[in-house]
DNA sequence: GGTACTCTCTGTAGTAACTACAGGTTCAAG
DNA sequence: CTTGAACCTGTAGTTACTACAGAGAGTACC
């Protein structure tokens, strides 16, 4: 069998559906590169590296920040892991965007609280704008 | 009746729960500054100071940019609007909170799904780093 | 072979909304 | 009068990219 040859950055930004910046950027900061130049200095990507590539970009997508993506995807390169670890990590993880979606609820319903206040005169005297301007009640 | 003598920096911060810095900030970038200065040059932050202060921030807490606080601290200001414009932009607002809402909901139920192939073992070969390998499925 | 066009290279700056720090005044209490 | 807190300024750092400029490759077509 055969090995596939390497893609180019641009290639690689296309297949994963991501910026071809990134992929830059993911190397200036370590955390995944290109593991071969051709001679002319163009990054050369083998499928090790487009799988290093993608798991990053996948873990980003679930909200990882990068350096949940760093350490996850350095124990997951050394094998030093158990599952359990991993898990825990993406619960913690899980338990965030839980609290995050909760603020975000209470914020809407402070807003939607608000807003019914407005009965959407021309004028400018409105009870929106001067709840708006008092002190926040309802938030904390 | 007699004027209240006008707070200095670190005693709005403090009333108005807010962070010393932010204040200096909002004042670089020309959103709301103190309207005088003492003769050695610390800032005295008048009631009316206060009051545009307090409407940024709580603007800011019920999550709108830096950019809509602006245009609606003009608005308000220059009494420039109607009731209904600030309505409109606080439903166009709300409709992104829920849109966010949604986004970190889909993300939640990924990231519960791939969490629950794990079985929590002490090895590394699981199927919760598996499934985070493999390109996405269940985003987008 | 020449030319044109796209791709890639590098370094650097910009984004949002702060936050933190350093090195120097000024204020207030004892 | 001293000491410590609060304030001043300018600047750099944070997160995770994104965008740009200027120069060097790669490639398609005539």
């Amino acid at each position: 069998m055969r090995m596939k040859r390497p893609l180019k950055r641009g290639a690689v930004a296309e297949l994963l559906d991501s910026n071809i910046e990134t992929i830059r950027y993911y190397e200036t900061i370590g955390l995944v590169a290109a593991s071969a130049r051709s001679d002319s200095g163009h990054r050369l990507y083998s499928e090790a590296d487009i799988e290093r590539l993608r798991f990053a970009l996948r873990l980003r997508q679930l909200g990882f920040a990068l350096a949940e993506v760093r350490e996850l995807l350095t124990m997951t390169e050394e094998q030093t892991f158990s599952c359990k670890q991993v898990a825990e990590i993406a619960e913690i993880h899980l338990s965030q965007i839980h609290r995050k979606i909760d603020d975000l609820r209470q914020l809407a319903m402070s807003l939607e609280e608000i807003t019914n206040q407005c009965e959407r005169t021309d004028t400018p005297d409105c009870a929106l704008v001067l709840s708006l301007k008092t002190s926040s009640r309802a938030l904390n």
